[in-house]
DNA sequence: TTAATTGCAAACGGTTTGCCACGTT
DNA sequence: AACGTGGCAAACCGTTTGCAATTAA
């Protein structure tokens, strides 16, 4: 999707999205960045959120959670972690356990090479149950 | 999304759906199960597919895999195990690895109620290495 | 200067929905 | 007969793309 041959440049919407992701823990979509954008840069366009999310994610700084069903979302905690989907409230939240660690340095893979892997609990949040 | 006060029927199409499914190890999306039931039904329509695969997925005869991205894929072996999915090739296969177990009776999710729990591997798969 | 990036608008593609006829129970 | 379901077409909505104007290097 990006091309790596290209000189990047740094502009300020794309630092800006960078920052604003890493400064939320939740796991926004494109168009809450969208959203919160608009405040800094009054013309922004969506497109814009999206091409920088794809630029983002191919440098490794970004991400990609896919959500079934609906939208993607996006985090800038690129460290190993699982994710809890809440079916009630629909919220993402960061898991801690051990078992990423594991999983991702698993070579028995039943052959293939696996080079990430995501980890999705599904189920009622803390918050709903209550 | 299916209302469960409804007195379901066994629609052949519905039939037929499952049985596909049941019978194919690769995890089909909508238009291949569409595809596919062109012979028997010559007057199937998308929209059938796609409603009836979510009555098989609430009724828990089907599970949904969300493959970052694109389409939505499906999957009729609802035992409990992981997916690799393949960058290149965009193929998905199962997985058997000993982690999925250990996840999903893993109770300790940050206070969390998890119902169930999706592991899935990326990276680039045995046929496309070679 | 020049090429990457933006904003805008239109296209895209997978999925959902409204409607009415049909077929299972 | 009653009502869940099918087919059809249009709507929906998140995402992508083409293009001319802008802007970082």
């Amino acid at each position: 999707m990006a091309d790596t041959s290209k000189a990047l440049r740094n502009t300020k919407q794309r630092k800006y999205m960078l920052e604003l992701l890493k400064s939320t823990k939740q796991h926004p979509n494109a168009f809450w960045l969208y959203e919160n954008m608009l405040g800094a840069f009054p013309r922004l366009s969506l497109s814009t959120v999206y091409r920088n999310l794809g630029i983002l994610e191919s440098q490794g700084l970004v991400q990609r959670l896919s959500c079934s069903g609906s939208f993607d979302r996006y985090d800038a905690d690129i460290s190993v972690h699982s994710h809890f989907y809440c079916k009630e409230c629909r919220k993402v939240y960061d898991v801690d356990s051990a078992f990423e660690k594991m999983a991702v340095s698993n070579i028995e893979c039943g052959g293939h090479r696996p080079e990430s892997c995501q980890i999705t609990f599904m189920g009622t949040c803390m918050q709903c149950l209550s």
